[in-house]
DNA sequence: TTATTTATTGCAAATTTGTGCGGTATTTTT
DNA sequence: AAAAATACCGCACAAATTTGCAATAAATAA
């Protein structure tokens, strides 16, 4: 056997599990681990792989650690940025959860005139630490991964304010099948946090674009506006461009 | 189990849970603590992670501690341990804001079977991290100082509810004028509070005690427990002791 | 073809890395 | 103050890696 023809295995087992060893492979290719570990310091080498101790993995398996840390986190002081320009003064917004949510809380300048509603003590109390707006949280049974409020108390007040913007954070957003989540909880408070708003921005990191979850909030054209850290005419985002605005 | 492979499922944890014990990662990974320590460090040590005693927590949802007065520290301790003991299994009980109830909800020991109510965001989000009892946040327009729920809106929520029992701080408690505030929507709060509860505790340092302010919660005798750093049978407590139970 | 060079592979010794364990120090809780 | 939990240090050991080297195969030149 050739030694593209092993590599070409490695790399087709590396896209297939995400992840080799060294022993594994020596054993199904019949070769010694010295060898193998030549084939993956060369993939590794041309970038093809991420050598470790014991084996290699993919590279889009590093993507997990930097996640919160170096990547999403610049992403999402992008996108807070952006969303921020659609908070104008004497407006009522109603925000969300989640940290990029809290990334806009922090981002927020300090002069605003607005009222806040927000399902997320977080928020609040970084919106009341830095702003002298009312900020009115909406009480409820307290989520505990989320940390938002959820259950039918928070339904029936959001049923009760009716509100200029909705910003939303989510983690799931493609084309076909719109806003999607995880948590039937949290997608009911969605939904009637869409009901009393009269235009929603969604908010998320293109990485998470076009990614599906279990559970629907809505479709893509009952939002208003798309936040994303990418340019808005980035090519990525053109099929979303034709349903909704873009920023 | 490569070692990228586990630290990435750290990583995970964290961002879910917003912190990890070495202890559950031990089990959950199938490997030493130590070796779990030694991962968390390289995490920390890459900026990934903060590691703490006994564990770490995501570094992008720090949330604000104000709890710089170390003076009364550990007073507020002392306080928060008597108090616990007056909240038994099955109870909903009513919790304030604060410092010192901060301090309880912290103290408060993980295995309890309660329904929390609290107006203060902070002790809701201690309350979730810790138990896992439900956390009912009271939604309301969040005070700036004091970053409590207030106004309207908590009064009406709260005159739905039926608790067991209610605890409160208070910065101004005297035999003849009771428990008094500064703020008038915190003493419409806290008067609502008292209405909706069976039993009713206040949590003062024995330092504001004798103090007063220019707007009344309620008599003495309306409270059932009084509760301080101070033993209960110490000289300056002998007069509320005829009034109330002191611990 | 034969000789020579070059690349590839396996092997063994030396080295590095990762892990668990015991003992001790430190921190936290009681 | 005592007890419990956690962290740190050094060591041992196993697994993985590196390195030099020899054997083999393939390619090239005489």
């Amino acid at each position: 056997m050739l030694k593209e023809e092993r590599q070409a295995f490695i790399m087709h087992e590396v896209n297939l599990h995400n992840k080799v060893l060294s022993s594994d492979l020596s054993i199904q290719l019949n070769v010694s681990e010295d060898t193998i570990r030549r084939d993956l310091n060369e993939l590794a080498e041309s970038g093809k792989v991420l050598k470790v101790y014991g084996g290699a993995l993919s590279k889009s398996f590093q993507y997990p650690f930097q996640d919160n840390e170096v990547y999403a986190r610049e992403s999402k002081k992008t996108i807070a940025q952006k969303a921020i320009t659609l908070i104008q003064d004497g407006m009522a917004v109603l925000l969300g959860g989640g940290t990029t949510m809290l990334e806009l809380a922090r981002t927020l300048p300090e002069k605003m005139q607005c009222t806040f509603f927000t399902i997320s003590p977080l928020v609040a109390l970084e919106l009341a630490e830095r702003s002298s707006d009312d900020v009115i949280l909406i009480g409820g049974k307290l989520a505990r991964n989320t940390n938002v409020t959820i259950g039918s108390q928070v339904i029936n007040q959001l049923s009760e304010i009716r509100v200029d913007l909705c910003l939303l954070g989510t983690n799931s957003l493609s084309v076909e099948d719109g806003v999607t989540d995880s948590d039937w909880e949290v997608v009911q408070i969605k939904k009637a946090m869409l009901r009393c708003s009269q235009k929603t921005g969604i908010l998320s990191i293109a990485e998470k674009l076009n990614s599906v979850q279990k559970m629907k909030v809505c479709n893509v054209n009952a939002i208003d506006y798309l936040v994303t850290d990418l340019d808005a005419k980035h090519d990525s985002l053109s099929r979303f461009s034709q349903v909704v605005k873009v920023i």
